[in-house]
RNA sequence: GGGCGCAUAGCUCAGUGGGAGAGCACUCGCUUCACACGCGAGGGGUCGGUGGUUCGAACCCACCUGUGCCCA
């Protein structure tokens, strides 16, 4: 339908139909006795008013209502009504009425008992309703026709500009002219009360929540639904005529020829051409995929369903419609799905919207064939926030997230050829017991452990980026990068904690990527199920199922630490890569295990903490440990270099928290364990500080 | 007109009350025996602006500026 404000609004241009055009006239197609000026943006409508409308509490009008005013060109006696509908600040105060061919003059003509003539025809050319000067002119013609007509009889008072826009077809332009027609509706009312009830008590859930306030309103707004689409496709009508025009609404054909012979005595019928709104018969789709109106099994199984995964603009068009209508004829209680999950709206890299008519939205099929399916499903999931409205598509998303998983093929290939997985029992591989991990298995497996927390809770709460992120950063920053080149270093307990940890981080990732996952987790040992099951049927894993040894996990972050430290200071000095220079750990005696450890991945020989002072030591104190790298003599400049940059660093840290703990209200406001741990941070710096220029007092003295 | 977002490193975005993060891009060094679609190290941000709440604000509140989406 048109816009209603296009009729009020004023001064429509006879030449110049585009929308939002400006320039416009202003006319007064009536102006007899009363002297009543009114305006219209579409001067051949006057032809088919039947009234003019004033707004109740116009004083500048209450005299007039109820008389009666001579409607130019068609000699046609009309009324002049109040009605609450009318703009007073608009125009004249005074508007026209044409019920036939706008919603709001519908309206008026409804509550007023007016006629309601159609001028307009469906091929946009006047009607015999018109009359006989105008009928058979095409719309356009016929409003030039009129204003000249209304000009030459002194009726035309004044031509004024005026913004304003033309409801028209997004897609081709063409304007889109109101008219009456017979349509079907639904009411609506007693259908939207259940689904509203549904979301205030919880049985229908919107995520993120404030998505449940639009559908909310919309319920709340809700009005009758017109189900008849004359150009579109869909499900015809069930609805028949008879000869005498008595309407028969059936299942089918049969049943409304037979239901019309009980009536009527004849079944003759004609079916209404039209056909149901598409949004009607979608609507049906949660149940109607599932088999009803019979009552099928898997009706019984899968009705309602847990979630529906969808976007924004469908909450009006789609997902109210399939709550009402399956809360109307499959289960009065529950709604067809207990969750309705909105996903961002995808732009390209200028930030348009991506869509059909612009031309600019991606193939997916495009990136499969560029990234693979598993990288195209992952690089989207990475960037698709449960929060956020907008998800500004990268594709560079898809080619990191093929990265990862030529990443994670080339690691399980590795793993896969260890010949150590001889010795393992195929399908019954289990975790040696604790005493027997190793410091890096035992910190792997907490890590995985809580890995399995992390993406088990993201998952439940579809905060797939969050279970996407911790398992990228599992398997390549803690596998990969530790684990992997940790166990290079063979143990008799590797091969069992290497297959086992993919086996759980495979379950964990298969949503997100079935084919790489599946293919993968096929040649682990540990699927020892029964041949053919998919890694889809897999259990989910449990974190219970796996060690938490915090305590393991704590030392083995200690030596990371000192690792990431002597490879700093080892590319600060610019040792080669193939070199492997003597280095020490102060602080903290390393077993064995722990030593071939932090050579191998440091690339570094360990010897004992040289004497205090040594020149050409480069050090660094972590949180716990001390390292040192032995670079001779020539490296002591550098190394007062970095220990002044180190001070500095130090007493401004030192001077952060002096400050902040000296203020008397932190103390006396804040949590005593947030004070504590600021305490504890500023002994520690000081005490960093204060080893620092120990060293810088050593060094000068000594060279 | 009604409703809902977003503004953090060059780019795309996480973080949502107690010392600014990721990936890409960039710089330097590496054919180190799973992976150069890779490995190691590093530089880079007064978290849009103003005011307020708080011992403490990227984070909470108000306003402003810019920008976008849905509905009519």
């Amino acid at each position: 339908m048109g816009s209603p404000a296009s009729l009020r609004a004023g001064g429509s241009s006879s030449d110049d139909p585009a929308p939002g055009g400006t320039s416009k006239q202003l006319g007064s197609p009536a102006s007899l006795r009363a002297g009543v000026i009114v305006a219209t943006t579409r001067p051949e409508t006057m032809l088919g008013d039947t009234a003019v409308a004033v707004h109740p509490d116009d004083e500048r009008y209450r005299a007039l209502v109820g008389k009666h005013v001579l409607l130019p060109l068609r000699n046609r006696v009309i009324p002049i009504v109040a009605d609450a509908a009318v703009e007073r600040e608009f125009g004249t105060g005074a508007v026209k009425v044409t019920p036939a061919h706008d919603a709001t003059d519908y309206d008026i003509g409804v509550r007023h008992g007016l006629a309601m003539p159609s001028v307009i025809g469906l091929d946009a050319k006047m009607t015999a309703e018109a009359g006989e000067a105008y009928q058979g002119l095409d719309r356009d013609e016929a409003r030039k026709r009129v204003v000249a007509d209304l000009q030459a009889q002194n009726f035309l008072v004044a031509t004024e500009s005026h913004h304003h826009s033309v409801a028209a077809c997004s897609r081709c332009g063409t304007v889109i002219e109101p008219l009456l027609s017979l349509q079907w509706f639904v009411k609506m009312e007693s259908l939207a009360k259940p689904g509203l009830e549904a979301l205030r008590d919880g049985r229908l859930r919107f995520v993120p929540e404030r998505h449940g306030r639009t559908y909310a309103q919309w319920l709340e707004n809700i009005r009758d639904w017109n189900i008849s689409r004359q150009v579109w496709w869909g499900h015809r009508l069930p609805v028949w005529y008879t000869p005498d025009g008595e309407i028969v609404v059936a299942e089918s054909e049969d049943e409304a020829k037979r239901s019309a012979r009980e009536q009527y005595g004849s079944d003759a019928l004609t079916r209404d051409e039209d056909t149901l709104d598409t949004w009607f018969s979608s609507g049906l789709w949660p149940f109607s995929i599932l088999g009803w109106p019979k009552e099928t099994k898997e009706l019984a199984a899968w009705y309602p369903t847990q979630v529906l995964i969808t976007a924004q603009e469908i909450i009006f068009l789609w997902v109210a419609r399939m709550v009402m209508l399956g809360m109307h004829f499959v289960d009065g209680e529950r709604p067809p799905f207990k969750d309705v999950l909105i996903t961002p709206l995808v732009f390209d890299q200028q930030g348009r919207k991506m869509s059909k008519s612009l031309g600019n939205s991606i193939d997916p099929l495009d990136l499969i064939e560029k990234y693979g399916a598993d990288a195209t499903r992952l690089g989207i999931i990475r960037q698709m926030h449960l929060e956020s409205q907008e998800l500004r598509f990268s594709e560079s998303r898809c080619e990191e997230s093929r990265n990862f998983n030529n990443k994670i093929w080339n690691a399980a290939r590795y793993v896969l050829s260890l010949p150590d997985l001889a010795d393992l029992v195929r399908g019954a591989v289990v975790l040696p017991q604790t005493a027997e991990l190793t410091l890096a298995d035992r910190w792997i497996l907490a890590r995985l452990r809580e890995t399995v927390e992390t993406a088990t809770r993201a998952y439940e709460s579809y905060e797939f980026s969050t279970a996407a992120d911790r398992l990228w950063k599992f398997l390549w920053n803690e596998y990969c990068d530790w684990y992997l080149e940790a166990t290079k270093q063979p143990s008799p307990s590797r091969a069992a904690v290497l297959t086992t940890v993919l086996d759980v981080a495979l379950r964990l990732l298969h949503p997100i990527e079935p084919f790489i996952t599946e293919e993968i987790w096929q040649m682990l040992p540990q699927r020892g199920h029964a041949d053919g099951q998919s890694i889809a049927r897999a259990s989910w894993p449990r974190a219970e199922e796996l060690p938490g040894d915090g305590e393991a996990a704590a030392r083995f972050d200690q030596l990371m630490e000192a690792i990431v430290a002597l490879r700093r200071l080892r590319a600060d000095a610019g040792i080669p890569a193939r070199d492997v220079p003597q280095a020490s750990i102060a602080h903290s005696e390393l077993d064995a295990q722990e030593r071939a450890l932090v050579e191998r991945l440091a690339r570094v020989s360990l010897v004992a903490p040289p004497p205090a002072g040594t020149p050409g030591a480069l050090t660094e104190r972590l949180a716990e440990l001390e390292v040192a790298l032995l670079v001779g003599k020539d490296g002591a400049a550098r190394e007062i270099e970095r220990l002044r940059t180190e001070e500095r660093r130090l007493i401004a840290e030192v001077e952060r928290l002096e400050k902040k703990l000296a203020n008397a209200s932190f103390a006396l406001k804040a949590p005593p364990d947030i004070v504590q741990k600021e305490r504890e941070k500023l002994a520690g710096y000081a005490e960093e500080l204060q080893r620092t220029r120990q060293r810088l007092t050593e060094l000068k003295a000594s060279s």
